[in-house]
DNA sequence: GTGGTCTAGACCACT
DNA sequence: GTGGTCTAGACCACC
């Protein structure tokens, strides 16, 4: 769950991966709002900008939608659910 | 832990050896940086074309990759880790 | 260019006839900044949510038009531009 | 082919725009080499984030592709190339 | 020289 | 409070 400042792989997609990883396992539902940028800052100890890129990554990949002035969430139909009917 | 300016080996592959053996012994571990181009040239007094051909040889070995804007780390599971279990 | 705190218009009507006054008469032209939320709160010793009322009714109009991240402008081609050909 | 400063169109938009007219009309063709991120910086008097971020926006319509350490080029089969057989 | 990554800070509208 | 935009600076590998 944590990001290796050390290693190869840039922070942004290190803090793109888990946040992708908690949404697939269902720590952050459909619809509900993921950590604001500034909290980003704060789980990860990186700057803004390294938390904005590492949210474009996740919109990029259609996982999540950003709301000027409200949020980000979870996108409506993102992936598996994490439970059926 | 010097090179042979006399010597028939190329300076980079004098330099690619020594690396490699700082690898092979922990003293660079596994998803960690390696030395900066810069940081090869000024600890064994060559150029940079120089060093970024040893270089060149260690990422055709497998040993190390690089990222750019990030650096160059030893690949993640080269060769011997320096412990076990 | 002043409001009348006791009369029956309300505060953020008063504000966007001003604003729209401004705009109609050439103090503020087409794809220039109009004064931010903040420099009307200031101006007309206004909260917040007034300045934004003001603003509401001015984009309702088609007078101004805002960007996120950017601020508040006079829409392109509004009303009588100040100058003909 | 100037830039609004003071317009409510976020400049790297704008200044995407304007690379984008270049392309489509043949100013920049087809594997050749657009301005570095330096030169935007230079010709439009913005920050290298700005110039990036325009970029990033032609970069994702396809019109432009970035290689590492040598350039950004305009793509191969981009949009209308200038003159038919 | 090039682009890729990262920091620390700012101001804006929006809720 | 939120995200959107912008500046000025840095270090890195790559050519």
């Amino acid at each position: 769950m944590s990001v290796d400042l050390e290693g190869p792989e840039p922070l942004y997609r290190q803090i793109a991966a888990v946040i992708a990883g908690r949404i697939k396992n269902g720590t952050y539902r459909p619809n509900r709002a993921v950590p604001s940028e500034a909290q980003i800052c704060e789980e990860f100890g990186v700057s803004r900008r390294t938390a904005r890129s590492a949210y474009a990554v996740l919109a990029e990949q259609g996982l999540i939608i950003t709301v000027p002035g409200r949020g980000t969430f979870v996108a409506p139909q993102s992936s598996e659910p994490p439970a059926g009917p």
